[in-house]
RNA sequence: GGAGCUGUAGUGUAGUGGUCCAACAUGCCUGCCUGUCACGCAGGAGAUCGCGGGUUCGAGUCCCGUCAGCUCCGCCA
């Protein structure tokens, strides 16, 4: 039986048609006289009714849940009041003359339905069956829709693709590699790639001027719901491109995808935010948008206040945050609000209660009545509205961050933006470098390979910390989406920003010779960004979770549970790559 | 490495120390049913309560450990 349409397109336009089907059997429904069928493939689902007088009658009576069938049959107008308006095909049906059972199945172990709400286990364990689900299918030909919006936009700007090596060099810094053992040159081992970043610098120097690429990475690091071990990087570099032109062409990218993909309209050009703004504004380097909620920094009100706590912190040289709720807690409300910003170093979170007759607060009475209205003032706060306060000696490293958990947390809960809203910024200026506690040296905040902004070049030696770079970030509504940067293009100052974190001249001869050779062959300007592509399509199909948009996903402790990988290998494999197990 | 949540028929849940040889829904099996679309009706089968140990006269329930999944912190240039 040769398929002629798929079961989710047919129309009323083929009524009167004799169409041959292929698909799955989502449900049976047997009224005894007539069976009903609803037929599955890629495109959607249609109902085909079998009589007892069709020659088909006995298979359809014998098929279950998921066999796939073949089925030859007529499209009929269904009668008015038969019309299922939740069915896309749902005004039409196939009167089923023919059935072939083209293979049984077990019974499944759980729905395939959209509105499951199964175990993971048992979804990754299954992962085929899974996918069946009408919704990760969706998901996948969104997934794979953006791929070709992207290829489109950039094949159009003369962008050409290049693949990169998978079996590639571990370099020092960075995420932990994944390493593969080689048999020919036992004892060493090939790394796989954290991110093509080495490799697409030297095709600027190569000439190639503008090149993308789809680029699966590894990192062997802790999962969560945002990162998986492998995953895929839209990647682009440019020649020859200043950050005005280069960014608001990547602008224009995101703002077709949005706008194919979910008819949703960006602003023109998106706002930029610098790294330390965003940190105090939001306590976050990827702030979500949607709603406003800024932090106030309070610290030269809170210095003079008998509070201890406050006083302390700001006499320690940190600082007093607070944000502005605008919504009740009762106790045990604020308690379980004081469980979301000790994680992040807070030792506490005090709160003011704004009344119409002043504030009532455990803290109120280290307070002078004027100061309290002061407080209330720079909050601009009203009764009603409740005031949440952490004070630290370290304000970026914990005060700031605690509280922009605490606005995360607050804002999902008390429903202040909607899933269907989408607001982008450009995150710049970060911090080049910043200083690792355990190593006790300066490490590149982004890669070793960002160039500095010129002006703070001189006091790369001097004074580290205060360097900045010329990287930006895409932040759409509180996710990283893509990061980038000018890199650096000459010898000289790839050496300079190498020697700040550490790198001895050996080492980094050692190490990134042949990249050091390539800078002093004729390296172009060049520039470029990478976009977190599951991240992307996750955030466009409304997914808390990446592993919702790619097809084989692994568990946050890096299993794959349909394959059972990792798994253990035959003694000789390894005894042919020397190694031997502890 | 750390913290939290979850784990009970195929699936989703209920069960908070004793009518629990574990309940409900759905799925499955059998029978009936010619306009259903989460079809309906009747009957039936289906559970080492994640695993191990402990407390107790008695543990699905309390304690300790462990495994798995998820979320978060650390980590992720």
């Amino acid at each position: 039986m040769e398929r002629t349409h798929k079961c989710g397109q047919l129309r009323p336009e083929h009524i009167g048609q004799q169409v041959a089907l292929c698909g799955w059997v989502a449900r049976r429904r047997d009224l005894g006289g007539m069976i009903f069928l609803d037929l599955r493939d890629r495109w959607g689902t249609v109902q085909v009714v079998f009589y007892p007088d069709s020659p088909g009658y006995a298979a359809a009576d014998a098929v279950r849940s998921e066999y796939v069938v073949a089925v030859r049959g007529t499209v009929k107008a269904r009668e008015e009041g038969n019309v299922n308006p939740r069915l896309a095909t749902g005004a039409v049906e196939v009167a089923g003359a023919e059935m072939e059972v083209l293979n049984t199945a077990t019974l499944p172990p759980f729905y395939i339905t959209d509105d499951v709400r199964v175990d993971e286990n048992l979804r990754l364990r299954y992962r085929y069956l899974d996918l069946r689900r009408p919704v990760m299918q969706a998901n996948l030909m969104l997934r794979s829709r953006v791929a070709a919006i992207i290829r489109n936009f950039l094949l159009e700007r003369e962008f050409i693709e290049v693949e990169t090596p998978i079996l590639t060099r571990s370099t020092p810094e960075g995420a932990r590699d994944f390493l593969v053992p080689s048999r020919l040159s036992p004892g060493q081992f090939y790394a796989l790639p954290q991110s093509p970043q080495l490799l697409k610098q030297l095709l600027m120097v190569a000439g190639l001027e503008r090149y993308f690429q789809l680029a699966r990475c590894f990192r062997d690091e802790d999962l969560r719901s945002d990162r998986q071990p492998e995953f895929t990087q839209v990647d682009i570099e440019v020649s020859f491109m200043g950050a005005g032109e280069f960014l608001a062409m990547m602008e224009d990218m995101v703002r077709r995808i949005f706008a194919e993909v979910k008819g949703a309209a960006l602003p023109k050009p998106f706002p930029r935010l610098s790294w330390k703004a965003a940190m105090e504004k939001y306590g976050t380097d990827k702030p979500d948008l949607r709603f406003a909620m800024e932090i106030t920094d309070i610290s030269s009100l809170a210095a003079g206040s008998q509070f201890k706590v406050f006083a302390d912190a700001v006499a320690a040289g940190g600082s007093v945050q607070g944000l502005r709720a605008t919504a009740a807690f009762s106790r045990k409300e604020l308690d379980q609000l004081a469980q979301v910003v000790a994680p992040h170093g807070a030792k506490g979170l005090a709160w003011m209660a704004v009344e119409e007759e002043g504030v009532r607060s455990p803290i109120a009475k280290f307070f002078a009545p004027e100061q309290i209205d002061a407080i209330v003032q720079a909050f601009a706060a009203r009764p009603g509205d409740v005031l949440l306060f952490v004070a630290d000696a370290d304000t970026f490293g914990v005060a700031l961050p605690a509280l922009g958990a605490l606005r995360e947390h607050l804002g999902r809960r008390l429903g202040l933006y909607s899933e269907d809203q989408f607001c982008p910024c450009w995150v710049v200026d970060f911090p080049l470098l910043e200083f690792d506690q355990e190593e006790g040296r300066y490490v590149a905040a982004h890669h070793p390979f960002t160039a500095p902004v010129p002006e703070d070049v001189e006091r790369l030696a001097a004074d580290p910390a205060s360097v900045r770079a010329q990287a930006y970030d895409l932040v759409i509504n509180g996710w990283e989406v893509a990061g980038g940067s000018a890199r650096i293009h000459t010898g000289e100052v790839q050496q300079a920003v190498f020697q700040a974190i550490g790198i001895d001249a050996e080492t980094a001869r050692s190490q990134f010779g042949f990249f050091l050779e390539a800078l002093a062959a004729g390296a172009p300007p060049h520039r470029g960004i990478a976009f977190g592509f599951d991240r992307l399509v996750a955030l466009l199909a409304g997914e808390s979770s990446i592993r919702n948009v790619i097809a084989f996903p692994k568990t946050t402790s890096g299993a794959d549970l349909m394959t059972a990988a990792p798994s253990l290998v035959d003694p000789a494999q390894l005894k042919e790559l020397k190694i031997r197990p502890e």
